[in-house]
DNA sequence: TGATAATCAGACATAATAATCCCAATAATG
DNA sequence: CATTATTGGGATTATTATGTCTGATTATCA
């Protein structure tokens, strides 16, 4: 019964998230190795090539085969955001809103118990999800190193 | 790689939060059957069972042995809040903050990209959870019953 | 006191998620 | 053209979360 904070998205996801700031951190025009990616953020590598994969497909990332290959972006770090990561990895929200506590019926019009109050807080965590930008995340991270380091 | 929405407690959490709702919801001070709960909400019984079982280890249910046996609560329904139910079954939450998207380091002083973001709703999703208390919840539920059958 | 009906407790089973292995396909380089 | 280094992708394994089985313990009731 291990449960360690609130769950925004899969590890998988996290993972995802986490290459695709280290490619927007780089702007590197030369293929990066999924390799390197994952020595650096210590995800086990044949996992995170996986999940690379499946960034591919989604067009999230683009993938150079052969020797000098490696991976870049897809479209630049500005028009990219956290959730269409996260749906690409973990596949789409549901239609119908979710009852938090797991009531079959639970809507504006028969609400559970927790829903008027739960309902703003999923909203704000979509949005903040919707609204963060790979071009931003990356300057933060790098901002993040240079405090670490003085 | 499944994840339909975010998580706030694991679905033992959630089973947990069901039958103490129902609790309060029947006011017996006749003990009720863990059978009768799982079959009201659908849960599979032994593993309620389980959950029962530390729910009385932490004094959020009592237990009865023997033929008239059963569950009640421990404590009257408006002492008992929803994070005290989350906190038995998934353990109590981590001492130090984490990070959203699994950098090691994250702190006001030194934050990760979302850091920011982040912090103000796991503040108002905790608050939401200490909040509701059993008593209310379950007034809520039965209103919410109320107006299915209208 | 024996039959019945409940919780208690530990071992076991299944399913979902996370991680690994292996080899094919691709492409650059000497 | 052989070698090397990369991604692609299917099969497999490991770990964790969820769910089940079985028997012991406790207590009531005929």
């Amino acid at each position: 019964m291990v449960m360690s904070e609130y769950m925004l998205y899969s590890k998988s996801s996290e993972y995802a998230i986490q290459a695709m700031v280290y490619l927007a951190e780089v702007k590197s025009k030369k293929p990066v190795l999924t390799k390197n990616i994952a020595k650096e953020y210590n995800i086990p590598y044949q996992f995170l090539a996986k999940i690379v994969q499946t960034l591919v497909k989604h067009r999230l990332v683009k993938a150079t085969r052969g020797r000098t290959g490696g991976i870049n972006l897809y479209q630049d770090a500005s028009n990219i955001y956290l959730n269409q990561i996260v749906d690409a990895i973990d596949g789409p929200p549901p239609i119908k809103e979710q009852c938090a506590i797991g009531l079959d019926l639970c809507s504006d019009d028969v609400p559970c118990p927790i829903h008027h109050t739960w309902k703003p807080i999923r909203k704000a965590i979509r949005e903040m999800l919707a609204s963060e930008n790979l071009q931003e995340l990356a300057h933060r991270v790098i901002e993040k190193r240079r405090l670490m380091n003085s």
